[in-house]
DNA sequence: CTTTTATTGTAACCTTTGTTACATGGTGAT
DNA sequence: ATCACCATGTAACAAAGGTTACAATAAAAG
């Protein structure tokens, strides 16, 4: 605990703080800090959203889904990464997705109230919040794009050409099928079934986890932009 | 122009202050008024961001679209709501769609310096600009859901029952068909064949522009909640 | 009241993705 | 080594939606 300030000056609610600054302003406010295992929801989609929450420790995962079963992964927020910073003011605060702990995680909880209180009192803090509700909106604008227009081979591509950047074409993929099929929102045989097209057309050469891109250009042009 | 501080009276940004103090505020920055024709593009997906604008006469429309010419429209803004708040902070400052006027348009438009002017000097300013962008954001994410889980089927069983609600089953479509295509992001063809389909089943009796809804509980099944 | 243009209906066919089911292969636990 | 458990590969088939093209209407313009 006595490091979360140490941790707090890199996030993006508090950089441009120094930790003693940010030392001064938790202590003016309430807050709490929760643990959880994992596996732990964190949040259920639906649920109020009443506090801001800073990953301290660990990892957490959100991601939508509907009553089939059917997922879509938005994102991975690790430390020292704010959560639903958009869904603390405007109408609807409720959470958008459920939060899951990847890992074991802490996680440091700010009411509203505090927040607010934050706000006022630090014009640094109230800056990085200004900031960072805009960067989600832009975030979720660009999946929105994304699973919009990007057919799941220009997603794939996409994707590949993103991991493969600045390693010289060569992939290790970190997350198992089934995770990219639900950050791409499709079912997990169409993910394999496509990855294999593109390697029978000669674009990549896949092979379990490890995947190489043969055909950079070829490649972009599966991306429809 | 004599009333444009009556028309923001009521505009999200400066809601909860008088006409009086917005005319001062107003005052105190740069701001200009920009006139669009019919048809105008007002910003095209990716131009930069630098100024807040408010419509304060007519209409506006925005919407994404990639090179194919597939559409994808977000929505309609009118008086007297503000365009791309949420891109005017944060690391992508550019337009994510292209906004073209509907009618005959007239914008107020305040640079991002005069925002941030604005934003310390009006406390009221701050807490408004705070919840747009947050509703931004949530819209955003809303859609989001929206186009991700919802089949054709679902997305217009959604908006039939929207429309029809309070009007006792009764609708009269002021969108065209392709319109609406757009706005679920498809082909107007498909459109057209599942509004027969649902026709069809007995769910809706569809006549042009003229749809009653039938079946009420079975639309509603349609929707992928 | 025509003529022109926009909107709607519809059919045939194609492509993409989902669904289900099962085989294969790896990996860690006992 | 053996078992249990994932992750992966793959096939057959179904379903949803896209594409193209054209006919039938409706609405606006003259």
């Amino acid at each position: 605990m006595e490091a979360v300030s140490k941790i707090l000056e890199l996030s993006p609610m508090f950089m441009g703080l120094n930790e003693l600054s940010i030392d001064n302003l938790l202590r003016g406010i309430h807050h709490q800090v929760k643990h959880y295992k994992r596996g732990d929801i964190v949040a259920f989609s639906g649920d109020e959203c009443k506090s801001l929450q800073i990953v301290v420790e660990g990892n957490v995962k959100g991601e939508m889904m509907d009553m089939a079963g059917h997922v879509l992964k938005i994102e991975d927020i690790g430390v020292p990464r704010p959560l639903a910073v958009a869904f603390l003011f405007g109408q609807n605060n409720r959470y958008p997705v459920t939060i899951t702990a990847n890992v074991d995680t802490t996680i440091l909880v700010i009411p509203r109230q505090s927040v607010i209180k934050l706000i006022q009192t630090s014009e640094v803090f109230l800056t990085n919040f200004m900031n960072a509700v805009s960067n989600r909106a832009q975030f979720i604008t660009k999946k929105l794009k994304f699973h919009s227009f990007q057919s799941l081979r220009g997603k794939l591509a996409d994707y590949l050409l993103c991991e493969a950047a600045d390693k010289n074409g060569i992939i290790n993929l970190t997350k198992t099928q089934e995770e990219l099929a639900e950050l791409f929102g499709v079912a997990r045989p169409s993910l394999s079934r496509t990855l294999r097209e593109l390697h029978n057309e000669g674009l990549i050469k896949a092979d379990g986890k490890r995947i190489v891109i043969i055909n950079k250009v070829g490649l972009k042009e599966c991306i429809e932009k």
